[in-house]
This record gives structure tokens, C-alpha cells and sequence, in this order.
DNA sequence: TTATAAAATTAGGTTTGCCTAATTTTATAA
DNA sequence: TTATAAAATTAGGCAAACCTAATTTTATAA
């Protein structure tokens, strides 16, 4: 069984694992997704090798292997379980529920997840978007295009947010973007990639490449 | 804000200052009742009394201040409500529940007792016969007199277990004892208390004194 | 290639919440 | 009252999970 702060370790090497850049996942990467200093991430990672839950090579930096991917689909699967427990039971606003989730996610019973899966009726996606690992492990892939890799004059769908700070969240809910909100672009300005959108044919918005980058489109 | 160790001590103290019995909590009834080392509890009654949660004199033992008591209520609120959720909702057994939600009970955040409470629609009692605290703070009187203390020829309506171990659940579950169920007594040993009841008005079984004392009548 | 910057690691320290063993205090019974 | 048992406390230690500061390694750019 692993502790409140391996399994937080293991889910934001999860996190950086499915990162579409696919790249390195570093001593630094890991302690910058985990506010934690570097040193500390040092600590864990012998810790989490010697558990056999991660792979480290100074040169491809942490790997999961099996059991450690397996453990951390778990947590995941917990914690967007969860997340949708609290939206939709609970009556959650969408910018709160992941900080809820953060601690949920923790609870170690036997059948928990498959019980409250049941209970939520077999949901897919979590309310930001994201799959919902099944009991097995398996899950949909998770949306990857952005509506940064958008074309001028394209029409998109939200599918997933990529950020979930409650910051970028309640900024969506102040621009009345929600999971299936339909945005096209209307411009893209070459200086700074900004991008001039309309929101569900309302009228023009003018939202930084940041912002396009954490909306996930289908 | 106290941490999830702190916040089972409260818990474990304000249950002991719950008895009917009324004894003087002592360092080493602290100590039996979270299974840790006296040693230990000598620690945290000092942590906690830098805190202004309780209350140590030598003679009296500990008592919670009000912001003690106040916060151990919460704790309790949470438990209570977990606990039916769990039964309710997730479906789980009367003996699974009390574990599940010894996690539960600590997770934070603003608003999610009174949501969850209303999500059930506002429960008096928890699954075990315990009055689950309001928001205020308040609630019901815990069930006080117990089986053992009934008459012979009497007949009473199961309120509420002292007890919430899973063995003893377990052990009602199989005598088919809920809360509701009526229980006569037919006799009582003289040698060691025992007691001859009937359940339901079936046949004729006999438990002991301590399984007595652990059943709440009204 | 070499200077510099960035990343990783080591060394040593802190806090929390436990522990054991030893000692002191308090209660109980002969 | 005094011996003994029980309870409480102190002293010292340990593991987990962090930290800072210093150092070493690796990458990058002039």
C-alpha cells in the first residue's frame, strides 16, 4: 500500500506521462507539478525505485512500470470519479471540485471506485473532460488537439480542459465556456498567437495563446 | 486547522466524554481507545493544550474546551453523514461503513458536510443509532440505556450499537439484529449476567453481559 | 573548447507522530 | 503505613516527508 504522498508522486508522473510532448520526465518537471523542491523529489524517487513503482535513468529521466502505472490509473480513476460524485451529487461548482477531488482521492477500500462508479452510473468523462479509467485500468484516450492548433475560421467543440486550477475555471465560467461549448476562431494575431474567437456565435473575444492552449477541442 | 492525527485524538475524547459512565479521561484510556502508546498521548495532550482544545489537570484528566468540543462535533457531523452515504448510497454493510468513514471524516472543505447532508436528505441518526450533529453544532441525545440494563420480561426496541466494531456487527448481522429489531428478555443469568433473549420474537438465545451493554435500547 | 547556466544530487536539518525503556507519581491493598 | 501495582511522564530515538545550502554533473552557447 502506498502512502498519501507516494500515490500524489505517482499520479503527477501519470500526468507528465500522458503530456502529449512526450518529453523527459525530470527530477524538476516532477517537483515544479508538485510544488515541492528538488531535492525532496530526489528523495522519493529512490524511495518509489525501490518499491518498484518507477524506473529512473539519469538520461530518460522516471518511467512508471507496470505496477506503478497500474497503481496510479487508480488514483486517477478515484479522483475523476470523485470529481463528477461532487458536480453533480453535491452540487459543486466546476472550478471547486478538483481540490475536493485532490483528498478523495485517497481513500483506500476495497470496491470504493467500482461502487461509486456504479452509483454515478457508469460515467465516461470526468466534468473536465478527462476520461474515467475503467476497473481494469483501461480508458478513452484523452483529448489532445488544442484550440492553439486550431485553424483560422475553424469551428471547435470543448471537449476538455487541459489546466484545472480554479484561476483558469472561473475564468471559462466568465466567458460562459463549459465542456461542449462550441468556439470558432476568427483570427490568430501573428505577434503573440493570440486568438480573436467567438464563443457560441457571440460576439468577438480576444483570449491569449495560453488560454488556447488548455482548451481541448474535438 | 488541525491535522488528521489531532483530529482523531479530539474525536477519540470528545466519544470518551460521551459515556455515560462518566469517568475521568485519563492519558492511558486515551491511549486504549486509539490503540496507540500512552507515550504517545502524554505528546499530543500537550499539543493540544497549546492549542486551547483541551483541558489536562492530573486529577480531572482532559476535558475539550469549547473549541475543542466544537471541532469534534464537526468531526463527528462528518463521520455520521459518510456513514450514511455509504450504506445508502454505495450500498455497503452495516459492518464495512465505520471504517470507510474513519477516512472520510477528515477530508476539508468549506460547505461539505451541509452539502452532503442535504444531498441525504438531512438524517437524524446514523446507521449505528447515533444522532448526527447539525451544522450548529447541535443534536439529539445519544441512546444511553442499554440492553444490559433492561428488565427481565421486558421488551425493547433496538436504538443504537455502542459498539461499531465490524466483529460485533458481524455478530448481529448473523442473530439478525438491526436497529428497529425488539428484543425481550427472558432471563438473566445470575453467575456472570448473561442474558436470555428473544429476537423478534423467535426462539430463545443466549448472549453476554457484554454483548448487553453494547446494545442502546429505547 | 570552455565558460556559464541549469539540473541533479548530497549533506544535514526540521517537524510530526509515533515508539521503547526508564523513572516518577499516584492509587490500592495488605 | 508501607509494599506493590498501575498510571503518567520523561528521555531518547525513529521514519516519513519535507526543507536549505552546497556541490557535482550535465547541457548550452559563445
Amino acid at each position: 500500500m502506498n502512502t498519501f504522498s507516494e500515490e500524489n508522486y505517482l499520479k503527477a508522473i501519470f500526468r507528465l506521462s500522458q503530456m502529449p510532448d512526450n518529453k523527459k520526465i525530470s527530477t524538476s518537471a516532477i517537483a515544479e507539478a508538485l510544488g515541492n523542491n528538488p531535492a525532496s523529489v530526489v528523495d522519493m524517487i529512490r524511495k518509489l525505485t525501490d518499491k518498484q513503482l518507477i524506473e529512473y535513468d539519469k538520461k530518460k529521466g522516471v518511467k512508471l512500470t507496470p505496477q506503478g502505472q497500474k497503481d496510479a490509473i487508480q488514483i486517477v480513476r478515484k479522483h475523476r470519479l470523485w470529481e463528477v460524485f461532487l458536480l453533480e451529487k453535491l452540487e459543486y461548482r466546476w472550478d471547486e471540485i478538483h481540490d475536493i477531488a485532490e483528498e478523495l482521492e485517497h481513500i483506500k477500500y476495497h470496491d470504493l471506485a467500482d461502487r461509486l462508479e456504479k452509483f454515478l452510473g457508469f460515467p465516461e468523462y470526468d466534468p473536465h473532460g478527462d476520461p474515467i479509467p475503467k476497473a481494469n485500468g483501461k480508458m478513452a484516450k484523452s483529448f489532445s488537439a488544442s484550440l492553439a492548433d486550431g485553424k483560422v475560421g475553424g469551428s471547435y467543440r470543448v471537449a476538455a480542459v487541459r489546466d484545472t486550477s480554479s484561476e483558469f475555471l472561473k475564468y471559462l465560467h466568465k466567458l460562459q465556456i463549459n465542456i461542449g461549448t462550441q468556439i470558432k476562431i476568427i483570427e490568430q494575431i501573428a505577434f503573440d498567437h493570440s486568438l480573436i474567437i467567438s464563443i457560441d456565435n457571440g460576439e468577438a473575444t480576444t483570449v491569449s495563446s495560453k488560454f488556447g492552449e488548455n482548451i481541448l477541442i474535438s
